[in-house]
RNA sequence: GCCCGCCUGGCGGAAUGGUAGACGCAGCGGACUUAAAAUCCGCAGCCCAUAGGGCGUGCCGGUUCGAGUCCGGCGGCGGGCACCA
């Protein structure tokens, strides 16, 4: 180690009256990189404990933001801290690459995007490492480059050989604007999560992962994930959709052409004698049938389909339906026919795309039945209603109760009714009891030419055939042409013509690229092996993973966490990893806020445009009045954003990473204040004086033999702090772990300001050396400094301990013990800590207040809580 | 509509059922200074009162010697999901 060549930091960082963070920042970087502190190998070592920190990583738009360096930073502090603990810290960077962004650049400047995408990572991997993060660098990875992609093309052949991978037609969901297929996932209200456009429906030969494999799994090992936030549990079961059922095959009552009968999904098998009509999709099979014969019928179903997903379905959330006139028998009352209906409200992707209606027990079906004047008969009974007077209104009795007029399950409950109901069903064979699941597979395919190629090569003869290994990566050509719209992939002239692997005659590559939350679903564990000749190495996967602590935005709570849960059982089914689950703990951070500022037009103004007083604001050029808007999520339209760069330069890394921490707690939005900066950086300068000043009048010296009371004090309060920090930073609480620290500025403040005596500078300067190993985890470099200034040549505080508290300091000398009367606070005393309770009791009736209010009274009871409280009751 | 979460000074927030408001920001007073900046010291929930007292953690009620914290109900704010049969 290079520890014994550090030098001391030079006279003008230390002793000068203010602190020079810019070189000092600059100066410690570098010494990190010499020391190489922060590389670990890729098999965890085995005489410590591993701890895998990751970041959520970031997509190279071209400028690192502040929610980066809040995220960042938070998970540096606990890398920091969990290697000072002793851990082997895994704490990786690189960059989610892959994107419209740059093949829109692409199309707007004739940009290359391979060259756009890696001069925007240059740019923001000088920002995080002026941040100074504490990464390991040498594991940089980048998802368009063929070092990654290609292993990601491996992965999806081994994932293909074990049957995880199907290729389908499927009813897609286009984007018009961005030219693509989406997810499910990736439409929001009816239109695409990234352009905002209206998404239509198309059928196109896609590649899907069959996550639906997987669906029980990833429902149950939630309950495992102790550490995760309930919420992102809770919305990740509810995508996953778990429900019990039955499905139930109504026979028609005259075969309309081939389709004899209709398959129903129903939640409440119970219900059925309350069927009133039965439901189909407007793209149900037998709607279209009915189309055929009826020009009607046929006009009902277009209109479904234009409203579709458009803003118009959300208008008209009235249900609207159509009546075939085709009729459907009841499986368990002979003789008894129901009309079938084309109805708006159900949809064809979801169970069996038709359902029966129980306008009694679902609200949906009784209000369509009210709508058409469809009889809504009674069956169920809620709890403590009276079976001769209930009544169905405008409100359906969706709750459980007893059945009624129901026939052979009359008189059960609402769950043994569903059995019964099933039971007779499969009895019967009309139909069966089974788990349906909301969640479909994922379709990856989309037609974009900046992504990882899907590595398969269509042949006209052989079907679908895998690229050879000896062929694989599967490059990016390096001279796409994106002036034309649609997948300049597919139109490029040379690329994908080749021959079949397995015939030799000419065919066409895949011109489909993957989906790019597949390039983010695996790259924890890339991470543990980056370089690896296979996507990953056992060793180190199974040595590193799984990530101890992610962190990241809520916005992944659904797509990302839940297609990389799904990948890992996916890798662990191909042999590439063992773990069953990627994220032991995961820790969701709020969002970075700051205030908006509009000018007399109405346009948005930076922040450094803008004057900022405690009265108002004016423009900074014209002094013109300027309006305040709320205060809310950093955005480029709203131009409130504050560059990371700019306060880096003005303020310091070590600044911009403790105000992260400050006030706010980590998984609540923070605000950005100038005066919140400011208040920072005041802090860090406060903290280099004290310590200065203890390094100018004090050497290290051998423990004294006693304290006075002075420096017992401020060794008390030394390791208290210690104490207190080092839980704040266990339970990421880092906001009161900053209050902390603030309180130990203060100690030694007021014990430097007192008489100077050798035992006092003793505990100022084990109190300056605490301090300086205290805050290195959030202000590393000005740590360093610190240390440096106290302890010349004694290594790097990156390198050194975290410090133990002395457990017999922990309590103060002397305890201030509230005294209530009827559980008003009345009075105070001090004692000894641990006093026996009647000697503490004895002074609180003493305490002058808590005797006048006594006086004459009769204290019937008196509690007493150690160090804390005593509290008398007293009679009348 | 359903499911989560939250509600504490001027502001961000702190508080294993035990002195509510730590710590910071903004504010006020003072010291230093020719002055300012910087720095240091102090004050600071509201109301009445010069000892002290009343009220106070969205509202109403409950449990408890004692409730910001636990329980029941109501209100407000934020977020997620949403014809999922």
């Amino acid at each position: 180690m290079t520890t014994d060549t550090i030098s001391p930091a030079s006279p003008a960082e230390a002793s000068s009256a203010r602190y020079d963070f810019g070189a000092a920042e600059t100066r410690w970087q570098q010494a990190w990189d010499s020391a190489d502190c922060f590389s670990v190998p890729d098999v965890p070592p085995a005489d410590r404990p591993k701890y895998y920190v990751l970041e959520m990583f970031p997509y190279p738009s071209g400028q690192l933001h502040m929610g980066h360096v809040r995220n960042y930073t938070l998970g540096d502090v606990l890398a920091r801290f969990k290697r000072a603990r002793g851990h082997a810290v895994l704490h990786p960077m690189g960059w989610d690459a892959f994107g419209l962004p740059a093949e829109n650049a692409a199309r707007e400047r004739g940009s290359d995007p391979a060259r756009w995408t890696l001069d925007n990572i240059a740019a923001m991997r000088g920002t995080l490492k002026r941040l100074g993060l504490s990464l390991n660098w040498d594991r940089e990875i980048a998802t368009c480059l063929p070092d990654y992609y290609g292993q990601q093309q491996k992965l999806f052949l081994d994932l293909w050989r074990h049957g995880l991978v199907e290729r389908r037609d499927a009813l897609v969901n286009w984007d018009p604007i961005d030219q693509t297929v989406l997810a499910n996932e990736q439409v929001i209200d009816g239109r695409g999560w990234r352009s905002g456009a209206v998404v239509e429906k198309k059928r196109l030969s896609q590649w899907f992962l069959k996550i639906t494999d997987f669906a029980p799994d990833l429902l149950s090992a939630l309950d495992g994930l102790d550490d995760w936030p309930e919420r992102v549990r809770v919305m990740q079961a509810h995508w996953i959709g778990r429900s019990e059922g039955a499905r139930v095959r109504f026979a028609l009552d005259r075969p309309a052409g081939a389709i004899e009968s209709v398959e129903v999904y129903t939640t409440r098998p119970d219900t059925l004698f309350g069927m009133s009509f039965l439901a189909i999709a407007a793209d149900h099979p037998l709607a279209a049938i009915a189309a055929q014969r009826d020009p009607a019928a046929a006009a009902f179903v277009a209109e479904c389909r234009s409203l579709g997903t458009s803003e118009a379905a959300i208008e008209s959330a009235e249900k609207r339906g159509y009546d075939t006139g085709l009729r459907v028998r009841h499986p368990f009352i002979e003789g008894a026919t129901f009309p079938v209906w084309i109805a708006n409200f159900v949809l064809m992707d979801y169970g069996t795309g038709a359902v029966f209606g129980c306008p009694c027990g679902d609200q949906r079906d009784l209000d369509f039945a009210r709508k058409y004047g469809l009889p809504v008969p009674v069956v169920v009974l809620p709890p403590g209603a009276d079976a001769e007077q209930v009544t169905v209104g405008d409100t359906a009795l969706d709750g459980d109760g007893i059945l009624i007029h129901s026939g052979f399950l009359d008189g059960l409950d609402t769950a043994a009714g569903k059995r019964a109901a099933i039971d007779r069903l499969e009895a019967d064979g009309a139909g069966r009891g089974v788990v349906n699941w909301r969640l479909r597979d994922w379709g990856i395919s989309r037609q974009r030419a900046w992504g990882c190629p899907i590595p398969v090569i269509h042949c006209t003869a052989c079907g679908p055939q895998p690229v050879p290994d000896d062929q694989l990566p599967v490059r990016l050509p390096d001279d796409l042409d994106f002036a034309r719209p649609g997948n300049a992939l597919d139109h490029h002239p040379s690329w994908k013509h080749v021959s079949c692997p397995r015939c030799g005659a000419a065919a066409l590559r895949e011109t489909d690229t993957c989906d790019t939350f597949v390039d983010s679903a695996w790259y924890f564990a890339r991470f543990t092996a980056p370089h690896a000749e296979t996507p990953t190495d056992r060793a180190a996967a199974d040595g590193w993973l799984p990530v101890d602590q992610y962190i990241g935005g809520i916005e992944h709570a659904i797509l990302h966490l839940l297609y990389a849960r799904f990948f890992t059982r996916a890798m662990r089914a191909t042999g590439h990893l063992g773990v069953d689950e990627p994220f032991r703990r995961l820790f969701t951070q709020g969002m970075v806020l700051h205030e908006s500022y509009r000018d007399a037009e109405g346009s948005w103004l930076y922040p450094d445009e803008v004057i900022r007083s405690t009265t108002g604001a004016v423009r900074r050029d014209t002094g013109e009045a300027v309006q305040i808007g709320r205060v809310e999520k950093m955005s480029k339209s709203k131009r409130n954003t504050v560059s990371p760069e700019a306060i880096i330069d003005r303020f310091g890394a070590d600044t911009a990473r403790w105000f992260v921490l400050s006030d706010s707690p980590p998984e609540r939005d923070m605000e950005w204040t100038e005066a919140g900066v400011v208040g920072a950086a005041r802090f860090g300068q406060r903290v280099f004086r004290l310590v200065s000043q203890v390094a100018a009048e004090t050497q290290p010296a051998p423990m004294p033999d006693a304290f006075g009371d002075a420096a017992d004090t401020l060794r008390r309060a030394t390791h208290r702090t210690i104490a207190a920090v080092t839980e704040a930073l266990e339970s990421f609480t880092y906001n009161t772990a900053v209050a902390r620290l603030h309180e130990l500025a203060s100690a030694l403040s007021d014990a430097s300001q007192q008489q100077r005596v050798a035992d006092l500078d003793w505990a100022r300067r084990e109190c300056a050396e605490t301090l300086s190993l205290l805050i290195g985890p959030m202000m590393p470099h000005l740590a360093e400094t610190l240390w440096s200034a106290l302890l010349p040549g004694r290594g790097l505080v990156a390198e050194t301990a975290w410090p133990e508290a002395d457990a017999s300091l922990l309590v103060a000398r002397t305890v201030t013990i509230a005294v209530q009367i009827m559980g008003k606070l009345r009075g105070t005393i001090e004692m000894p800590p641990d006093a026996p309770a009647e000697q503490v009791i004895a002074a609180a009736e003493a305490e002058q207040n808590v005797a006048r209010l006594i006086e004459g009274k009769r204290v019937v009871k008196r509690i007493h809580v150690p160090n804390r409280i005593v509290n008398l009751v007293i009679a009348g």
